[in-house]
DNA sequence: AGCTTAAATAACCAAATGACAATACGGTTA
DNA sequence: TAACCGTATTGTCATTTGGTTATTTAAGCT
């Protein structure tokens, strides 16, 4: 596989962190790595993926009392536990008969309160023009 | 509309921010606030709009230069533009036959470096994992 | 006015996604 | 072993999504 690491790796981080150059076309990311970047994306563009990982901020939790929380269904809740595991969004540990899910990659998180952050910014930028009227 | 601001803005955020929080079960997120969440993530979760908002970081472009650069059709490029504006994430300038877009919502990038730093430090993990063999 | 170019929209198709119901799996206990 | 519980998987469905082609709108230019 070796989705070109290291170097690739590097000049794409780079480029996506110079905001302000003033190139007139930025350096092209390659297509594996754009693909890569949605695909994290999409993890969490989904409600529900975003209810359990909110979940299990409180700490570890098994797939039963996941589905209390969440109040979706067994199969669904296992099945968004899967593709998250997958992707290593979550850490899973076996004890007797129960499954336990923990967050496995803190920068969800982070991506969660930065797009907080922006909606409520956006959201008082609004209330202000209301105010002003 | 109205989608409950202040109070419940802040709550969210302060629930996401508290990362270590012992509580059992975090307070939820209403279904109205997941749904946005997860909408601005879905905005990001298409490798061909992040190109476009690739683009776009080098500075306004025209829906012409962006066809050329991204090397799509120009309906589809439009599209995407047109849904990107709806959400909030890119501007749009119009000059005689022109239309020039640029980026409306800085965030975005933010976004972008906290997956990119994730991937690197997990393919450093990895490869540490490699090379301890 | 007519022609040309830029951009947006419409109509449509194929693929991906998320939900549910039913079923299978695996470990624990009787 | 059988019965039971928690979890995973499969098959199927409706919906959504991203892309295409064709067409329309709108602004400049002769």
């Amino acid at each position: 596989m070796n989705h070109k690491r290291e170097q690739t790796v590097d000049t794409t981080i780079d480029v996506l962190r110079a905001h302000n150059t003033s190139k007139d076309t930025a350096a092209p990311l390659s297509d594996e790595m754009l693909e890569l970047i949605a695909q994290r994306f999409r993890l969490l563009a989904d409600p529900m993926r975003l209810r359990i990982l909110h979940q299990l901020q409180g700490g570890e939790k098994s797939v039963t009392e996941l589905v209390q929380a969440t109040e979706a269904s067994q199969p669904n809740v296992s099945k968004h536990l899967s593709t998250l595991r997958t992707h290593g969004l979550v850490k899973r540990r076996q004890q007797g008969n129960l499954a336990y899910f923990s967050i496995g990659a803190p920068f969800v998180f982070d991506l969660c309160n930065t797009v907080c952050d922006s909606m409520r910014t956006e959201w008082e930028r609004k209330q202000n023009l209301l105010d002003n009227l």
